[in-house]
DNA sequence: AAATGAAAAAGTGTCGACACTTTTGTGTTG
DNA sequence: CAACACAAAAGTGTCGACACTTTTTCATTT
């Protein structure tokens, strides 16, 4: 979740940077769907902006994988296959393991205290839905955000919150997808918060890198499952 | 190290890609130096293009971390400090590892055959240099380039050659490092491509992150040594 | 000499037009 | 009816001009 801006701050900022950020919201969200074809005049219009302007926006959004273009075709957003949401989900363990180790050295006693209670929200929202799903999109992000947040490495933040998180947004979105399996991964958040306390940068990580494996191993069997049943 | 194109293929892109390539080689070996500010007039004249071309390209550079812009004030070439070289190498160790690990699983005979061949390759020219340094940049980056390609994993591919090796090298271009330990550094690497041919991928992802955090804390060290030799 | 304010110059952001490429539609032929 | 060729339409890449913002220069005041 990137930092939201004050209305000031965005009315400040330069149009295609503005029209950047919608496109992204309206790619991840589905509102330009994913695989279709992009036509500069036609969006131009809609957002009442110049095409040079608008390819400024398209020149960014494609260094952040969102669409692909090609020589005097245009541009296209991304179709996000299973393969590749496996490909990413690689990614975040890897990364996501290292910034929780950081975030074990690096986070302060009142951050990881913080945390907590953000767990205790968690827990409650999950019994107000009757334990059948975890979090709203922000909230789970809110979990790993605040984490990421805590490494103090600002390579690894850019990575994951610049690009691959708004990639697995895309893919929620697009298929419907939550947490299949809520008490136990918020179990599993309170012992990454225990490791996170106890500064033990190496149970953090290896915990963080388990947690997001079983969410991969989870979306493999349930892919297994649905092709089991159409074959 | 990003394929290189045909000189056909290079001809047939659109001026602000070639333009971007350009740009990002110029920034990458100091041409146009870390910290400077790019006057977009001047540049575009100097390339031969209208400023609206050169934005494409610098709008794609922003999200290769080699350019910061600010709305009015026009974009600078990033100055990598110390921390964030060490943000990098963590970053690079986490998925280097991962990478690596994948290696083993995905890499075929003949790839991992034709990577000791090239690390012969590279102890032959250590022995030519009398030992004093082991690779030519692209040769460092060969034979981590070709463990990267035999993850099979695009994302890590996207991420590592798409943006935080040219970080790298920069640093490199910009601090004229090169390996300063290099017998043991093949030593490394050598034990890796065990791993890789024993299809051994916990080990391999192991001792792909020892070696890189071998490299980070040699740079550590040297930063050590030089803050005294000042202090 | 230093500080201040205004004007000029330079730079940034955006626009619409033009040249080139691709796609679509139409007419002709087999 | 299908295939092919050509023209028209639409889209892509790039350009230079204009509006706005920032920096530099110059003149005036303290």
């Amino acid at each position: 979740m990137n930092k939201a801006l004050t209305e000031e701050e965005a009315a400040a900022l330069p149009l295609s940077d503005r029209v950047f950020e919608q496109l992204q919201t309206a790619i991840v969200k589905g509102t330009i769907p994913a695989g279709s074809k992009i036509s500069e005049p036609e969006l131009a219009k809609s957002y009442g902006i110049s095409r040079g302007t608008l390819r400024e926006a398209l020149s960014r959004l494609e260094e952040r994988y969102l669409v692909v273009r090609s020589p005097n075709l245009g541009a296209r957003v991304v179709t996000l296959s299973y393969e590749e949401l496996i490909d990413i989900y690689q990614v975040r363990e890897a990364l996501g393991g290292m910034a929780c180790g950081l975030a074990a050295v690096n986070m302060s006693d009142e951050e990881i205290a913080d945390l907590g209670r953000l767990l205790d929200d968690h827990e409650k929202s999950i019994h107000e839905d009757e334990g059948s799903s975890y979090y709203q999109q922000e909230g789970e992000f809110d979990f790993h955000y605040r984490i990421l947040q805590g490494s103090r490495n600002g390579k690894v933040i850019s990575i994951l919150d610049g690009g691959l998180y708004q990639l697995m947004r895309m893919y929620r979105y697009q298929f419907s997808t939550s947490t299949p399996r809520p008490l136990q991964a918020l179990k599993e958040h309170r012992r990454i918060v225990e490791a996170l306390a106890e500064r033990d940068s190496e149970l953090a990580d290896l915990l963080m890198r388990r947690h997001i494996r079983a969410a991969r191993k989870s979306i493999e069997e349930r892919r297994q499952q649905s092709l089991e049943r159409k074959g």
